[in-house]
Order: structure tokens, then sequence, then C-alpha cells
RNA sequence: GGAGGAGUGUCCCGAGUGGCAAAGGGGGCGGACUGUAAAUCCGCUGGCUACGCCUUCGUAGGUUCGAGUCCUACCUCCUCCA
């Protein structure tokens, strides 16, 4: 693969920007890339009410193909979401009522139109969804038309399979079947749309190449598979994940702020990879951010989380983030756009336990989180660390701007205020 | 169907002698150092109306002053046999 120059834009763009990890014919997927009629799909399953920034990589990559004259499918899993996918989880997933499916492929949907244009159009991105074929799919039909073409043996060796059974852990005979759908789903997508390439992440090498090998069998032509790295930070650690939960794409589930924090929060090994593989910046801007030195890098992962929060919150909205966090952290003064909680005057007037006030913020989880944490130092009360547990807030910690600003750490901040 | 083994703090792995809010990791959170970074060091990592009370060790009972630890039944998984 290294040494293989690709001819086509995609291609090309995708090996400079470190989105491939693995391709099975680099050269034929780069003639058809290169010949303008490359359809291709991307697998989202339905299991959340949206994707998190680990489903990223593949959304640019799609959003890729299109600009270099490509047809994206991203293929709603709305029929394999009710059987589930056993790609090296735990244990197995409880499956997802049919309701939870649909509503939650109606809010994933929303997140593509950021990065991608539908239509109807020869390049127009499509979003179908495998419920359309796989839920009328005749069981006897299917056993006879496609499931002779699956090998036992083969799948035993996949690793989602392997760990599972040297684990000893469950694997259900319907999560078996998933790849086989999978596999089946791509075979479909090749006759109606004509698409002969699966991209998706490495974990997902092992279900791209039996839809791959099922369509050679089925006489669909040659297809391709085309796997990224899974978005790790240099440390290792898997992204899309934090304390409080995932990092999540869509706007109403997460706020431009906490989203453009995540990216503030880039380690400095990182952020280089990361502005190839998430923003739109072209590559020569990127290696002169990439070039600063010690500190000064701080500037490149300011223009990593903007141009980043930019494409899923719009510009506007980022620049509104990167406003309050200069106003947080350089400036040192009251940025009244961070996150709010109101609570009814009277209640203040009282005397607001600090405790309960913390836990109202959403900073701590439980009144006995809040305690550790002040033991630990690490509440403030408008920047102030507080060593009592049994203080309470009243009128007179207002600011003049009429709000009490809590903080957990240096880094989450809620600004308390009193409802009329 | 028979024999044996296993299920531990709702993030994960994993010790556990009848006195256990339960060893030790990892992860996470907080503090120090910094650059809202990494590495390193330190602390914390069930809940509450909190020097006490309540809920936790697959499920439900039982023995006991007292059970994760013993007994019974059941559920689930693994291994060997049929």
């Amino acid at each position: 693969m290294s040494a293989f120059t690709p001819k086509s834009d995609l291609l090309h763009t995708l090996e400079q920007r470190g989105f491939i990890h693995q391709c099975s014919d680099f050269a034929g997927l780069d003639a058809k890339a290169a010949s303008g009629d490359l359809v291709a799909y991307v697998g989202y399953d339905c299991t959340g009410p949206s994707l998190h920034v680990g489903h990223l990589i593949s959304i640019m990559m799609l959003h890729w193909l299109q600009k270099t004259g490509g047809k994206p499918i991203t293929l709603m899993g709305g029929g394999t979401t009710r059987v589930g996918d056993p790609s090296g989880k735990d244990a197995s997933r409880p499956l997802a009522t049919l309701e939870q499916i649909e509503s939650n492929k109606n809010s994933i949907r929303k997140v593509f139109s950021q990065f991608l244009t539908f239509g109807d159009g020869r390049h127009d991105a499509i979003q179908p969804d495998n419920a359309e074929w796989l839920a009328k799919l005749n069981y006897i039909d299917f056993l006879r038309d496609v499931g002779r073409h699956f090998s036992v043996n083969r799948m035993l060796s996949m690793d989602s399979v392997k760990l599972r059974l040297e684990r000893e852990q469950e694997l259900s005979f319907i999560e078996f079947n998933y790849m086989c759908l999978q596999a089946y789903d791509f075979v479909e997508l090749n006759k109606r749309y004509g698409c002969t390439l699966q991209m998706g992440g490495s974990d997902q090498w092992g279900n791209i190449v039996t839809g791959v090998d099922l369509g050679r069998r089925l006489g669909t032509g040659q297809l391709y598979a085309l796997t990224t790295p899974l978005l790790t930070t240099a440390s290792g650690a898997k992204m899309g994940k934090t304390a409080q939960g995932a990092v999540w794409l869509n706007a109403d589930m997460l706020s431009a702020y906490d989203y453009w924090q995540f990216w503030r929060n880039t380690e400095d090994a990182d952020v280089v990879r990361f502005l190839k593989l998430i923003t739109l910046l072209p590559l020569d801007e990127i290696a002169r951010l990439g070039a600063l030195g010690g500190s000064e890098i701080n500037e490149a992962k300011k223009i990593l989380a903007t141009e980043a929060t930019a494409l899923i919150h719009g510009r506007e909205a980022a620049q509104a983030a990167a406003n309050t966090a200069q106003q947080t952290f350089e400036a040192g003064t009251l940025a009244q756009d961070l996150p709010r909680v109101e609570i009814p005057a009277s209640q203040l007037r009282e005397g607001f336990g600090i405790l309960a006030a913390f836990v109202k913020a959403g900073l701590v989880a439980s009144t006995s989180e809040a305690r550790r944490q002040i033991k630990g130092g690490g509440l403030r009360v408008n920047d102030a660390v507080q060593s009592d547990e049994n203080a309470a807030l009243t009128p007179r910690d207002l600011l003049p701007e009429g709000v009490i600003k809590l903080s957990l750490g240096r880094k989450k901040h809620v600004l308390l205020r009193c409802a009329d």
C-alpha cells in the first residue's frame, strides 16, 4: 500500500489524510475511483439516538468521496440492528425494540446532511435502510441462495468471533448471522445502486471482506473493501466516550461548547492527525499548524476545535464556543454563554446548600460525590475553592452579572441563575 | 440427560478466612506540576436527612448473634460424558 501511488483524487486524498488502514485491492479500487462512477457505502447501526465522534472518520470519508466525484450511500442498519453486531463487545447487547430502532434511525439521520449533499442526482448521497430488504427475507430462500456461500470455518477465524470464543463468552446464533446479513447488504446495494465499495472502521474488515467474497460468488462483479484506523488517542485510548457519556454528534445531545472543549483537549501528539481526519482544512495549512512548537500548539488545537465544531454545529456556534472558552480560560472573565442552570429565587434567599447546588448544576452525580470533591479541593464557587461542605449559597454570592459560577476542577463550569 | 467448574462493588478485570462497604489492578474524577497537552506524583472512586443509617457479591429461601463466604432450590455460562 505504501509503495502504491494512487491516481484517483479519492484515494490520493484519503491516503494523504490518513484515512486508509486496509484495502482489498488498492490498484483496482484506484482505477474504479478514477473512472468517476464509484458508489460506496458505510453502514451505521441504530443502537443509539446519535452517532458519536468514533463515527466521524467514516462520515468524513464519505464526504471526500462525494467531493471527488463519487456517490455516497449511508446505509441505516434498521434491519441489522434488530440482530446485533458481535464486533468485540464483551456482553451481548440487549436487543433494541423496533420502536427504539426506528426512533434512533430518525435521530441519527440528521447528522449526515451536514457533511453530504443528498438528492436524486448522479452524485447525490442516498440513505437507504437495510430493513427494506432484510425484513422481508425468507429464511429458506436466504439459506438456499446466500447461506450456502458462507464458510463457518472462516467465520470462526474472524477476530470478532474468535475473541468471544477464546474468552468463553456468549455468542448467540443471531449475532453470528450478523456478518451474513452485512455481506448480503453489500450485494444488495450493488444490485440496486451499483455500489462496489464498502468502507468502515478497521474492526469491520472481516465483515466487509465477507461481503466482497459473497459478491464474487453471486456474480456482482468486483467489489472492494476499504477500512480506516479506529479513532484512538496517541496514548491508545478509544475516542468517543467520556465520563459523562459518549461524545455525541447530534447537536441536541451535546452542546457546541462541550463539543468544542472535547477537541480543544486533544493530546499534542494527535493534533495533526485529527486535523487531517476530521476537518476540511487544506494539507498545507495543517502542515503549518503542525510545525508549531511547544505551547504554540494550543493555537492549532483551537483551530481544530473550531473547525470540527463548525462542521456539525455551524460556523457561528463554533465561533461562539471559541469565544466562551477564550473568556473563561484566557481572559479570566465571566462568559455568559457557559452552561446554565436555574433555581427559584426563594431557594437562594433561604440559603442553597452548596452540595445540593453542585448536584443541581450536574457537575457531580450525588451529594456524596460533592463531599468528596470538596475534600479533594475540586469545587469552586465564583472561582474560590470551597472547603466547607455545610456552606450555603445566598444572594450575596451573586456576581454583578446575576449568576453564581460553579466549577468542578479547572475545566467544567456552570452558571447558577435565579428564575424569576 | 449425567459429572465437574463458574457467576463479586450496574465501567472492566479480579482477590476474598463466617464479622465486609468487601484486597489489588485498569479506567474515570479531583489535586500538584504545566500549555485547558503528555508523562510523573498524590487523593478519591455505593447512597443518604451522615461521627450514624440504608443498599450491594447470579435469583429466591434457610442455618447463624452475624453470610460474598455454609445449606437448599432455581437461572445463566463453561468443560467433559451421553
